[in-house]
RNA sequence: GUCCCCAUCGUCUAGCGGCCCAGGACUCCACCCUUUCAAGGUGGCUACGCGGGUUCGAAUCCCGUUGGGGGCACCA
């Protein structure tokens, strides 16, 4: 039997990184077994439908690489992959679970339902269903009040609902006993519960691959399959995301929870890709940097922890200079425009293709995320009227360093060749030789006058990208 | 409140009864390199939550405790 998982997101805003997160964990399984991988929308929730954020779970995804087989953009044998076009699918299971005594309707209102809730917790007693609608019909439900005409569907959950399962990743599990769920809600949509195992049935779904969260609901799902006579899939629990005071990662608390978020500060998908794969789970080489066609090749459920991994920006933004440190100075080059024409600064010109592929080698090592770019290379694109230096750099640097100025302002200005070499070997033959400076002391007001900055790529190099008419300038300027 | 899951350096992790007075990585600190900042190199700090067992021997097994997390929706 070939292998098939699938990830089912909820196109209820900005994708989530723990969807990337599942998807890299099912897909590394996928692959290494030869199988299929299914992208399902879950879009059963009306109240928080968001309609651009399906296609945004598209192109993060692709992004990331983490490509899948079968969904609503790519078709399939088990289209429509969206459940909102697969209502007419579920309907026949709820008739046949209400036949068969294992379902029955609940006309309690949503007042009613939290007075009981409350109720519960007041007095220290689990909070469930009290099964008030059970064997009744509208009329006589009608009569004790807090009810409406629209009935919802619940499930009948047995004294003897099993309640232990076997867990790829955490062996042996017992969850809670469910309480009687809702499986069909009164605007017709099925619940998650319900749509989830006819669906992951219906597409042939051999692993369910999901978050911790869904251990505790794991017994209803178990029982809707056993119910309709159907197979159980194998689960597989993965650990939670957290923010770094250990909650569940939120979009709230923490901005990485966003997967946009990566593209806009410039992270490369092959480092995301990487960490996503380093948190809660090891490579059996306890190799650290690895593609995820070398984690697909030894994956292994038992390799998964059970502890949730805190998402750590800082080993990711080493991990991410790193691959940038390892990319092509074209390749480096060509994912750099972006981030400098979103700012503004680039203009696509020949001229600025020129600048820039003499610029990236000065800045490869000098970058955790893309987005710096902008920062490091500002001087060398800003129109010069733009130019500006920076209040607290000038303060440190360039206050009483007027005679350092002119003379290099003197030495560069009679240089015929304007190239690395000759502008070094002015400056230091004016401030070294001439003044008696130390390299470091010469350079700094130098270097701020020039890039604005008390920071910048090295200096000879900078002011021979930035041409001796815009250096002179910015020199006179300064001094 | 209730039920369930979990527990090694600040963080990510290795470890699945002796190889561990616990190894690697990130961070941090020091030094080297150095025109700033990085990168790179070298070295260093820091952990088996606690208490009982089991065993010749426990980070590894069991119990309890504490702590953290998650579920308890006509949300997924």
């Amino acid at each position: 039997m070939t292998v098939r998982l699938r990830v089912a997101p909820s196109p209820t805003g900005d994708p989530h990184v723990g969807t990337a997160y599942m998807s890299l964990f099912n897909l590394a399984f996928v692959r290494q077994q030869g199988g299929q991988f299914v992208l399902r929308v879950e879009d059963t929730d009306r109240a928080r439908f968001q309609a651009d954020s399906e296609a945004q779970v598209y192109e993060t995804l692709a992004w990331l690489g983490l490509d899948w087989d079968e969904g609503p953009d790519k078709g399939g044998p088990c289209a429509p992959y969206r459940q909102s076009e697969r209502l007419d699918t579920y309907q026949p299971y709820v008739e046949q679970l209400l036949g068969e005594g294992h379902a029955y309707h609940c006309w309690c209102t949503p007042e009613r339902l939290q007075e009981m809730r409350e109720d519960q917790q007041r007095r220290k007693v689990p909070t469930g269903y009290d099964r008030l609608c059970l064997g009744k019909t509208y009329e006589d439900r009608a009569a004790l009040g807090g009810a409406q005409e629209r009935p919802v569907v619940r499930m009948l959950i047995p004294d003897d609902v099993p309640l232990a399962f076997t867990d790829l990743i955490r062996g042996e599990v017992h969850a809670p006993r469910p309480d009687d769920q809702v499986i069909l809600k009164g605007d017709g949509f099925p619940t998650y519960h319900l749509a989830v195992v006819v669906d992951d049935h219906l597409m042939g779904i051999t692993h369910v691959v999901r978050g911790e969260e869904w251990i505790s609901s794991t017994p209803k799902h178990l029982l809707l399959f056993d119910w309709l006579g159907w197979e159980r899939p194998q689960f597989a629990h993965m650990p939670l995301l957290r923010n770094p005071d250990k909650s569940k990662i939120s979009k709230r608390k923490n901005p990485a929870a966003r997967l946009t978020w990566f593209v806009e500060q410039g992270y490369l998908p092959e480092a995301l890709v990487n960490f996503l794969g380093l948190l809660g789970y090891s490579l059996p080489s306890q190799e650290e940097i690895f593609t995820f066609a070398e984690m697909s090749a030894t994956f292994d459920w038992s390799r998964v922890n059970t502890v949730g991994p805190v998402f750590d920006l800082e080993k990711l933004g080493w991990l991410n200079g790193h691959y940038i440190r390892e990319l092509s100075e074209e390749d480096l080059r060509a994912r750099l425009v972006p981030f400098l024409a979103d700012a503004g600064l680039y203009d696509g010109s020949a001229g600025h293709l020129d600048l820039l592929t003499g610029a990236v080698p000065l800045v490869q090592t000098r970058m955790a995320v893309l987005s710096e770019v902008v920062d490091l290379l500002r001087f060398l694109f800003v129109p010069e009227q733009d130019f500006t230096v920076d209040p607290a750099a000038a303060e440190k640097n360039l206050v009483g360093a007027e005679a350092i100025l002119t003379a290099c302002t003197d030495a560069l200005e009679a240089l015929d060749e304007w190239t690395v070499e000759s502008v070094q070997a002015a400056m230091d033959a004016a401030l070294i030789d001439g003044l008696g400076l130390k390299r470091g002391k010469a350079y700094a007001p130098v270097r701020t006058a020039v890039t604005g900055s008390g920071i910048a790529p090295p200096l000879p190099e900078s002011m021979a990208l930035l041409g001796k008419a815009r250096v002179l300038r910015r020199l006179r300027a300064a001094a």
